[in-house]
DNA sequence: GCGACAG
DNA sequence: ATCTTGTCGC
């Protein structure tokens, strides 16, 4: 792999923006080298969601994690930050796009959370590259994907009730699941992305399913970032356990 | 060439 | 992703 790309990978202020798809296709397949999906040991005690909001024809992106404790699932602290992309949305390369704002509010949070559930996925990608692996592979975090809409493989139907899942499979391997995580509601895409095994992620997106379609990580990190983009919540690193007394 | 296509 | 009204169901 050049040089030049090399850098893109390694560097703490990545720029994605100026790649080709060529590039990035590249660097896809560099980094699916480094990928690692043993069983996660560890006692989970954190977990966060990551997500971006958009304004409109606006290459202003407002990006937050916001981490919840486990398996309690409430939330505990969240940091947002305003950034800018220029690459476009292109199926395949979401991790170009949302990687670069999503790690500066990551840096930002002192003390990181346990494992991290991406608005997006993990190895459910046609080079096993999500947005959630590249990040895991990137900053070495343990990440897991959960899509609301497939993005590559096939799957069989899963049954209607909570819980139910099928796997999905994509040259004759799984590469995650569509799980109904609410009764008779589209199902959701979940897998692992980076540091955990498909198991792991699958079990993690059960305990993290509350009364909602989407788990509480993803659902309170959009939920989180849409009241930054709007102005309800400024940019920065907020501790959340005191705001929710009152 | 045709269909699929995360946010 | 975001822009939007009503509507169906628990």
């Amino acid at each position: 792999m050049p040089d030049a790309l090399n850098r893109m990978v390694v560097t703490p202020e990545l720029n994605y923006d100026q790649l080709t798809l060529g590039e990035a296709t590249l660097i896809q397949q560099q980094l699916r080298g480094h990928l690692r999906l043993e069983p996660f040991q560890k006692e989970i005690k954190t977990i966060a969601g990551a997500d971006i909001s958009l304004t409109l024809y606006s290459e202003t992106v407002f990006a937050g994690l916001v981490i919840l404790s486990y398996p309690e699932l409430q939330p505990i602290a969240c940091s947002l930050v305003q950034s800018s992309t220029i690459f476009p949305y292109v199926p395949g390369y979401l991790a170009f796009r949302e990687i670069p704002a999503i790690l500066k509010a990551y840096e930002q949070i002192p003390v990181k959370p346990d494992l991290i559930m991406f608005d997006g996925n993990g190895i459910l990608h046609a080079r096993r590259m999500g947005i959630a692996s590249h990040f895991g592979v990137v900053t070495g975090a343990v990440t897991m994907g959960c899509a609301k809409k497939k993005l590559a493989g096939q799957y069989a139907e899963p049954g209607a009730s909570k819980g139910e899942y099928a796997n999905v499979t994509d040259k004759g391997e799984v590469i995650g699941y569509a799980v109904r995580t609410k009764e008779n509601v589209k199902p959701v895409f979940i897998s692992p992305g980076h540091q955990m095994s498909l198991e792991d992620s699958l079990a993690i997106a059960l305990k993290c399913t509350g009364k909602h379609r989407l788990p509480e990580p993803t659902r309170y990190a959009h939920e989180y970032v849409n009241k930054f983009r709007t102005g309800e919540i400024k940019a920065g690193y907020h501790d959340l356990s005191s705001w929710k007394l009152f």
